[in-house]
DNA sequence: ATAATAAAAGATAATATTGTCCTTTATAGT
DNA sequence: ACTATAAAGGACAATATTATCTTTTATTAT
């Protein structure tokens, strides 16, 4: 479904969220901790998200990265997920396409629609508050 | 969504559907031109196809590649993919985790479970009879 | 038997994705 | 000023996916 920038690029800012509502700023050594990911890589993909505004970076001591609290209830996974891996998830052709739409559709377009539109809703639907609150009932997990 | 190879698989194969309907054979060469698709790669995909019986290969002359008629309205496309990409699509994890099921979920779970369940019942629910039926409406296309 | 057709199989190459390492820049505290 | 912390950036490496090329096997028709 998502690439594995995505994937960790969503467990991050989860993470990261969840401790912003708390208060903390978090570095890339805790994050790639919590989330049970590649360090490096997950710096890479923390650039973009920062790049792209998603999350906020501050260097030197005490630094890290952090969302702000208002940002909380407005910023959405689906936000996130076209940072990493573009829109291609809403656009694309199911059977690969260049060119399928309306006018001219591959033979699953109409069905795809449907499926896409309420991917589409829920990414755009779930904001990074809802999820730190299921949060915490403390059954959900981010690693392993 | 789908690896390339997936995409290629599927659009061979309902290409092959719609001309078996019509009591055709056809070769590597006729299907990678139909379905706008690398040759050479095509042909492994189609030797999975083959060995996973979604279709029947014939070698030599006035040979190549069929679906039998019974087939076309039991085949779905969900057997197709699941040759192809695995069923990662229905049991994978969202964020990527290794573990994550409903007693031990990640935070989006549930949400990705009613979209899950709605694409593979609608990969389990189109038949490849049905999609030929509709490509005989001419506005569906297989390439480009 | 031979030639032609067509899929199967094996080896290899190109590209994209994923992942690592090292250096640079920014900031805070001493 | 100096040191420690932490993100940013650039170069490189490993792996997976996508794609190609060549040889082999099977079948048909002459």
């Amino acid at each position: 479904m998502f690439s594995k920038s995505c994937e960790y690029g969503l467990r991050a800012t989860i993470f990261i969220a969840q401790q912003s509502h708390i208060g903390n700023k978090v570095n890339l050594t805790s994050i790639s901790e919590a989330i049970d990911s590649p360090q490096a890589f997950t710096a890479k993909i923390l650039q973009q998200l920062t790049k792209n505004n998603i999350v906020n970076a501050i260097k030197g001591p005490h630094g890290g990265f952090f969302i702000e609290t208002e940002a909380l209830n407005t910023l959405n996974l689906s936000a996130v997920v076209e940072v990493l891996d573009g829109d291609s998830i809403y656009t694309g052709c199911g059977l690969g396409l260049k060119q399928c739409n309306d006018k001219k559709p591959c033979p699953l377009h109409f069905k795809f629609i449907a499926i896409r539109e309420e991917l589409k809703n829920m990414l755009q639907n779930t904001t990074l508050l809802m999820l730190v609150n299921d949060m915490e009932l403390d059954i959900f997990h981010l690693k392993t």
